[in-house]
DNA sequence: TGATTCCGGTCAGTTTCTGACCTGATGGTG
DNA sequence: CACCATCAGGTCAGAAACTGACCGGAATCA
């Protein structure tokens, strides 16, 4: 417990729980004497770890920012905060920056007590206000069990609520090769090789459900299509765009893009207006969108709670503006 | 470099970044005998770090979920999504999950190298699309700084653009003690005491620049008042409430308050409707409360703004339903 | 059964770590 | 300016630890 080991991790874990420390306080918690201390110092600053110490009459030691990023040292709360956070990242952002939150978001569950697991799991779903979330939100545990097993190469067991069979809750257990996770409008899918039907799938991380890495490595194979994005969006079905809404707007495209891009896909049509495909899981948020569009539109194509809605805030906001 | 505490360190890394490790290829990257590699896992296991490992054909060590948090070990990349992702909750939340996000925020930004560091911020202010955000948006690292003088009682100096004088230009040098961080309708205040004036001062964060921790310690003063909370909000001119709408809803209030308790201050009126008030950064966020709100309404109280994207969302949403 | 892996004891040589002591350098204060 | 508090780092000798080699044992899987 007394080692030079310890010591260093718990100097390292002192030196970011506040920003100065005078040398001998420091000495005195590790309860060594201050010129062990300054060799400790000396040991940190060799791993690349820059600490930074101001001399005179009230001095100390104090972490700098460098080029190495030392281990993180996080108190309960903070981990909480950090899966939570990470969790909402993940969904809702995308590209590089989503697999990011998820690989930083794997390693804080894989580590994250069990009790405090429940309680991120519980505060997330509390916090969630995310514009075009997914319908049933993937929980942070499945999201980073199914990363970890890709980035281990390690083989996946999952229950998994195939497209019809929701209601009749026939959920079949899946063995498979997984092989990449990509999101396409605001979902996660998993591209793996099902090792039962001997095929590439691609699978909804909504659906999926008690993941569980086997212990078997695999070697990866060639995914057929260019990539594993590509080969998830051919494989999607019509079904799953059941919430799509599609309108064409009057105005140029790349207006609309510069205000509601993030969140739709955009198509011109001819120089001064476009289509508009917008995926939500609730109607208001679609709705939201083609206000913040700032342009006349026609409705095309969407599920009827969408139409409704749309009468309902003409009518209150026609009132609401006359009154 | 060669070290025990450099090994432990390593070794905690390497078990993060894949989930199973053989034991020879463990002592492989770490360049000692297994015997000894064996001792390190030791190690880590008398100082709390559950490490499993599993025999037999092809075991190997894994780092479990244990009762305490070990330090986490993360990438660039990681670092990244981390601040961008704890930021936008630290905007986003409130209460205990808001001052936990920022808490843990500190600890990354202080170590997180300064070209990272603006990345982040960059990344940060294009990934934002958060309902009720503040106008200008408060950067990572102005809040992580602020909120680390606090934990550590230090005095703090900051420009600050005073109310009036944004267009000005005339930002002074302020000297205080910080004594809290308090949100207030989804902006983050500052409750110190101010040095010059000797009288307490509640800052916006969002009109406060280039803060500095002076090295100077405080000892914390009692507030006059309850609370920094209710400081705050005392102090709030109502020029800072100029985006402000209020409107009578006509529907009970607790109903109301399930839909968009989250975003609005909602005060009950009479049995079955209730006032609503909503502070948004842009009045498009406004009338997307309302809306969700599902509810007829009549404002009371808008800028013009609001009023004029009130009669075009209604027009356009109109004439959408008939078309 | 055999192969593979983790587990942990023992031993001796080596390395490192520690505290004590001392001299310098630096920065703030009265 | 002198004075004090702090970090910096050299040296030394004894104590402590670490290491690799070698071993027999136990668990797990095919």
């Amino acid at each position: 417990m007394a080692n030079t080991s310890s010591r260093a991790l718990r100097l390292l874990s002192l030196l970011q729980t506040h920003r100065f420390w005078p040398g001998g306080e420091l000495a005195d918690r590790l309860e060594v004497s201050e010129r062990t201390l300054r060799r400790d110092i000396d040991r940190l600053r060799e791993l690349g770890y820059p600490v930074n110490a101001t001399r005179g009459a009230d001095g100390g030691y104090q972490l700098g920012a460098g080029a190495a990023m030392p281990p993180l040292t996080v108190e309960e709360d903070e981990a909480i905060a950090m899966a939570v956070a990470l969790g909402n990242a993940a969904h809702q952002g995308s590209g590089a920056l989503a697999e990011a939150s998820l690989s930083a978001l794997s390693k804080v569950v894989q580590v994250l007590p069990a009790k405090l697991k429940r309680r991120a799991e519980a505060l997330r779903s509390v916090t969630v206000d995310s514009p075009f979330g997914t319908a049933p939100e993937v929980s942070a545990e499945v999201l980073s069990i199914v990363a970890q097993t890709i980035r281990d190469e390690e083989r996946l067991r999952f229950r998994y609520t195939a497209k019809g069979g929701a209601a009749a809750g026939e959920d079949l257990g899946r063995h498979v090769e997984p092989h990449q996770l990509v999101t396409v409008g605001r979902r996660w899918y998993l591209a793996a090789y099902d090792l039962e039907r001997q095929d590439w799938r691609s699978f909804r991380l909504d659906r999926l459900s008690a993941p569980m890495g086997t212990r078997a490595r695999f070697r990866r194979r060639e995914i057929p299509t260019d990539d594993a994005a590509s080969f998830v969006r051919q494989g999607l079905s019509q079904r799953d765009r059941g919430q799509q809404v599609v309108a064409l707007v009057h105005a140029p495209a790349d207006e609309v893009e510069s205000r509601i891009g993030r969140w739709a896909e955009i198509t011109p049509v001819g120089t001064d207006s476009c289509r508009v495909a917008m995926d939500a899981s609730q109607p208001q948020w679609s709705l939201f969108g083609f206000g913040w569009a700032g342009a006349a539109f026609e409705v095309e194509e969407a599920p009827e709670a969408f139409r409704e809605m749309l009468r309902d805030w003409a009518d209150r906001f026609e009132r609401a503006a006359v009154g």
